[in-house]
RNA sequence: GCGGGUGUAAUUUAGUGGUAGAAUUCCAGCCUUCCAAGCUGACAGUGUGGGUUCGAUUCCCAUCACCCGCUCCA
């Protein structure tokens, strides 16, 4: 994928819609972008491939679907709230951002408990200067909030402000307690999570890499203190696994380990994907300590405490999190897949997706429209078993590219002959096999090929 | 949020201060017996809003969006 642009693939997942410009129809809104019918396909085929390995494939494990408007207390214990939210000023001479407490601090003087204009007007006053040019001449200050707000009931007073969830990882935490108890659960268990989560980001885009609404794969695995460091590496491991095991080529991927760390954890580890504009998260593993759930204790007044029955011992588990973003590895599939041969001069596009995550699975093609009825009835059959698509139009050499282009592992035509002996032709995009199967058998033949 | 670039049909693009041209795609028809064949036809466009002008897609301003580089980033 050395030369594919970033645009090349952009116009694929609009073409083949995989991918449109959120709101196109009114000039766009910037960040947002609506998956179509193909991409919504993909996207759900990832998040089952996830939802199997994670939940399915794992004991002790359990999936939650948590609301995204939760109680504003929440964001006060996670520390949302507090470091979420920057009073920031810039520098008119030379564009520097800072934190307008941060050069009251560093002058000496004590901006505590003051608010924006108070800060302002005590920056001026005093002429502090920009850290970086000397100059004074700053904008005024702004409050940079990462949480979208919204409001509950029909007035707009402070006291009914509810945020749009920036992680969904407080879900799990507040619920921790409920999924112990109606599970039964004992230590080590997960609790995973997919879903939406909000920022209010001003960012350059890349595409879909950075947006303000995205979607999460979470997984929090509780443990007793001793075990988390452990767990940590054996997470950093799976989520490796998992990216193979849906087609990302090892040589893309590498682990990055987190020097400057957030507020709640004692180590971090990216898994990053090479994009085309460089490498780019798309897994975070994070060892959190018990710092969410004594937060959670703290502001609720509730226990979160754990009694180990083997021991007699309680205590506050500890959490080991390791969080994927649907729509950074939704790219990094495409990037990773995206292929263009030369054939004859013509240049042909590709999707080399795995079959696991394909928006359609096979295709059904008859070979001239005078079988459309007979193929068209196979199609219908087929569709019980698996996402199929079926067309009639142009020729048949053309209906094979289009498959390719949005990465149908399997196309399986039925000809003249097929009238006679019962038989299709189906055909595999990846290896090129060619096989002539039986009509009744077809349906086993793709299993197997699928199930791979 | 800063700096630079770009906006013409679904896509890729040509061109012009005076009726916007093509290729591909898509659709319909003819043809076509396994990997983007051919023919005919149809659909479809100057991101949005102002200004200058007799007239703006073209010049100017603003805005929106995307791309590149910063900045930021749990």
């Amino acid at each position: 994928m050395n030369k594919v642009s970033f645009e090349q693939i952009v116009s694929l997942c609009k073409i083949r819609g995989f991918i449109f410009q959120g709101s196109e129809i009114y000039g766009g809104l910037a960040n947002t972008w609506d998956y179509g019918p193909l991409g919504s396909r993909l996207k759900n085929n990832l998040k089952d491939a996830w939802r199997k390995k994670f939940i399915q494939e794992r004991s002790n494990s359990y999936e939650l679907d948590s609301a995204i408007l939760m109680h504003p207390r929440v964001w006060e214990a996670s520390g949302h709230v507090e470091s979420f939210s920057d009073p920031l000023i810039d520098c008119k001479k030379c564009k520097i951002r800072s934190r307008a407490d941060n050069l009251i601090e560093n002058a000496g003087l004590s901006g505590n408990s003051l608010g924006n204009d108070e800060m302002f007007e005590l920056i001026k006053s005093n002429g502090i200067k920009c850290p970086s040019c000397g100059e004074c001449d700053f904008t005024e200050i702004r409050e940079f909030n990462l949480m979208f707000e919204t409001y509950r009931g029909t007035t707009n007073d402070k006291k009914s402000i509810v945020y749009l969830r920036p992680e969904n990882a407080q879900g799990e935490y507040i619920n921790f307690a409920n999924v112990q108890r109606s599970m039964r659960c004992k230590l080590p268990f997960g609790i995973g999570q997919i879903g939406k989560a909000f920022r209010n980001e001003i960012t350059p885009g890349n595409f879909t890499f950075r947006t303000i609404e995205f979607e999460q794969m979470e997984y929090q695995t509780f443990c007793k203190k001793g075990f988390d460091t452990e767990l940590y590496d054996y997470f950093k491991k799976y989520g490796m696994n998992f990216f193979e095991e849906i087609g990302i080529p090892k040589t893309l991927l590498r682990f990055h380990d987190h020097e400057k760390l957030a507020h709640y954890a004692k180590a971090a580890c990216d898994i990053e994907f090479l994009f085309p504009f460089g490498w780019g998260e798309i897994n975070g593993t994070h060892n959190r300590t018990d710092y969410d759930l004594s937060r959670h204790q703290q502001y609720s007044k509730k226990s979160m405490e754990y009694l180990d029955s083997e021991t007699n011992e309680k205590f506050i588990p500890y959490i080991i999190e390791s969080t994927y973003g649907v729509d950074r590895i939704f790219l990094a599939l495409i990037c990773s897949a995206y292929a263009e041969e030369e054939v004859n001069g013509d240049t042909r596009k590709i999707l080399k997706l795995n079959h696991k995550i394909a928006p359609y699975k096979a295709a059904i093609l008859p070979l001239s429209k005078n079988l459309s009825s007979k193929a068209y009835e196979i199609y219908k059959d087929l569709s019980r078993m698996c996402m199929c698509d079926y067309d009639e139009a142009g020729s048949i050499g053309k209906r094979y590219r289009r498959q390719d282009e949005i990465g149908t592992p399997l196309c399986v035509t039925y000809d003249f002959d097929s009238e006679t002996d019962g038989k299709m032709t189906i055909r595999q995009r990846d290896s090129m096999i060619q096989e002539r199967i039986d009509i009744s058998e077809l349906k086993n033949y793709m299993s197997n090929y699928l199930k791979r």
